[in-house]
DNA sequence: AACGGAACCTGAAAGC
DNA sequence: TGCTTTCAGGTTCCGT
């Protein structure tokens, strides 16, 4: 699930369901997911604190508390922040439980596939120096620092990588998942296999724009969603070609193709894609 | 240094 | 009805 538009959506979500309470309780199951950490150093980590604010930074959540100490979340292939009824009980995919202070629901962390982590970063090694490694070499933040193509074109020179596979890469870009880059090279007009150091610079242009117009319409997507949403409903695919490989291109009609680029799987058109 | 590929995991859906 | 295979929106490590 979870690119810089859904994760953008778990922090507006998280920071309405914390900014501003007290954690009364905490509960974190042994797992893969805390590294490095244990359950009980981070269940003594948020014990007591109140939750100061909500921040993102490509797809790594910052979960900021009153003493200066951070909960850093990245939810992998399946991590979900969800709010549920105090007397719900975990199921096997609950990594951790949040109770506050006050009449408020549980706010907990799901994850079956563990692939994502959540970790404490003690308040003196966050505030005063660099960034904890996991952040240190993230590009700029699409939706905090924008888009520049002459950045983008610069950092791009002289690979001889599928722009696609260039796209995931978090240092170029922090955010960019399988399915942005596959929706921003479609409606960029561009063949997902060119190599990222053969673009012009009208064409880098082009993706940029391709990219604020495929980040902007998946968070809108999602803001919808919550406001209709109750309980489970039917996934929807909002996508233009991520997940329709056989269906015709919305644009030209021709029957979009799925490829593997770098064992993820690609959609586009053949036709309109050059 | 850059690159392709495997590994890390579980679960839902499709195929037989 | 099972059993098997495929696939999944992410990162990291390893050998070349």
């Amino acid at each position: 699930m979870p690119e810089l538009p859904e994760v953008e959506h778990a922090r507006r979500q998280l920071d309405g369901w914390l900014t501003g309470k007290t954690i009364a309780a905490a509960h974190a199951p042994a797992s893969r997911v805390l590294r490095p950490g244990t359950p009980a150093a981070l269940e003594k980590a948020l014990v007591g604190k109140k939750v100061r604010a909500v921040e993102r930074r490509g797809k790594w959540l910052r979960i900021v508390l009153d003493d200066g100490s951070t909960l850093h979340s990245h939810l992998g292939m399946t991590g979900k922040w969800v709010q549920r009824p105090a007397r719900e009980p975990a199921t096997k995919a609950e990594k951790l439980r949040l109770d506050l202070a006050g009449r408020h629901p549980t706010v907990r962390l799901l994850d079956p596939r563990m692939f994502g982590r959540l970790l404490i970063v003690a308040a003196g090694a966050a505030g005063t120096s660099a960034e904890p490694d996991h952040l240190e070499g993230l590009g700029p933040d699409p939706i905090a620092d924008g888009i520049d193509p002459d950045y983008l074109l610069r950092e791009l020179a002289g690979s001889r990588r599928s722009i696609k596979e260039r796209l995931l890469d978090q240092t170029l870009l922090a955010g960019i998942g399988n399915i942005q880059a596959t929706e921003a090279l479609w409606r960029a007009k561009l063949d997902p296999r060119k190599r990222a150091g053969e673009l012009t610079l009208k064409e880098v242009r082009a993706l940029a724009s391709g990219l604020r117009w495929t980040l902007e319409r998946t968070l809108a997507a999602q803001a919808d969603e919550e406001i209709v949403y109750l309980g489970e409903r039917e996934a929807k695919n909002v996508f233009k070609v991520y997940g329709r490989a056989g269906e015709p291109c919305p644009r030209c009609r021709y029957t979009l193709t799925r490829i593997i680029q770098g064992g993820r799987s690609t959609t586009f058109c053949p036709s309109c894609q050059v």
